[in-house]
DNA sequence: CCGCTAATGTACGAACTAGTACGTTAGCTA
DNA sequence: TAGCTAACGTACTAGTTCGTACATTAGCGG
């Protein structure tokens, strides 16, 4: 998170708008993300920031508006952060397990994100279907995914003839699940799936089921 | 679930402790899986049951202990529905092959089960580590995969040296993704997970998924 | 350096919501 | 059929929570 670092001002001025919105806007992603939508408290967002919940309702309108800003911010960071991906060097298989290492990574580093995923789901999406800078954002990640599907698809070296989306539907699933049924998992099978000394087994075992997937020799149909 | 569909009585006593209790967690579990832990109202449970608000302390005793209740329920309901899984009879690929696409079923059926499943990860599941029938209660579906595994890496046709529970994460998570996230993944890339036109491709794929990873030829490592 | 507005703080209210005190009755049992 | 208890209903409360009316000031533009 871009986060408001200094203990007391950014760039000295008492009163700074962009410095206040970032505070709250930092705050109710951790608040959102720990309680869900209903379980978050506006008052206790407000009572963790250096202003007041006078100023939420003054930048962001209410509750509702500011859940959806929290939503936007977070996805526009992922965006920021999957337009670094470089991977156009490497041969489609290696390309494609690097990208989905990356994926792999991003999801374990932002719980909170994942999270806010899992709690705008279960409203339905109504926050970022309704917000202008969300609807059909894609990702960055998806043109990637294209570009190297086909070179591998026209290499003959990808038998399956998935496209783009779904491919990322079967990436994201893996890492996403791990992440967010951590806790229900761990309950139910005695297993913890984020334990760091497991990680690298993860890790490889989506590169390697992807992989599979991709150059598996299909019965002609 | 197991409904009370009757409109009035089951058993024509106007007094019945079972039914009542039955059907507060009918209603108790669309309301929770509506709105999360959090969004559901007590009152709103009690509106939609013969009953009122007060027989719902009455038997659960609060909020808390009633969604425990029903996550305790939903659960037993998938543990019967998973103990009739009979795929023994086939070889090692058509039997894990089947077992994928029964999960993939089941998670279709349920969506109100995966909503719960996410609610209780939002809360750490700290309803189900509390409860004493859900502890380390597993999945019938774990034994099953376990028997199929060890034919397969027997016989040699598996190369993969996964273990049943890391298989049953695997294919849980697409399942549990393409219901869970379906609404944000909507929005996001223009493509319903859960179009009934694309249900076949879908299952065809995670099944496809699972063989690939389990039979391909790996480096000697 | 003066005034105007964006930015901020305080105190409060209206509505909602989980939970309960108290009273009533169905229906089994002896 | 009498009576006892499990099952049920009504009405209420205490506490919480989103949101706002009103008052104040920092600091930029002229």
């Amino acid at each position: 998170m871009t986060s408001v670092d200094e203990p007391a001002q950014t760039n000295g001025r008492l009163r700074d708008a962009a410095r206040t919105q970032a505070e709250i806007l930092d705050v109710a992603t951790q608040e959102f993300a720990r309680a869900g939508y209903d379980g978050a408290r506006v008052d206790e967002i407000a009572a963790r920031t250096r202003t007041t919940k006078r100023m939420i309702y003054y930048y962001f309108g209410g509750k509702e508006q500011l859940f959806t800003a929290v939503l936007e911010r977070a996805y526009g960071l992922i965006r920021e952060a999957e337009q670094q991906l470089d991977v156009e060097h490497l041969d489609p298989v290696a390309a494609i397990r690097r990208l989905a290492e990356l994926t792999f990574d991003h999801h374990e580093q932002h719980p909170d994100f994942i999270r806010l995923v899992s709690i705008e789901n279960i409203h339905g999406a109504q926050h970022i279907a309704a917000s202008a800078k969300l609807g059909r954002i894609g990702s960055p990640a998806l043109e990637v995914i294209r570009r190297i599907l086909a070179a591998g698809q026209e290499s003959g070296l990808f038998t399956a003839d998935v496209d783009a989306v779904d491919l990322h539907a079967m990436i994201s699933s893996f890492c996403f699940f791990r992440v967010a049924n951590r806790h229900t998992f761990g309950v139910l099978f005695g297993r913890d799936l984020v334990d760091p000394a497991q990680r690298a087994h993860y890790r490889a075992m989506l590169g390697d089921m992807v992989i599979a997937y991709l150059t598996a020799e299909r019965a002609a149909d």
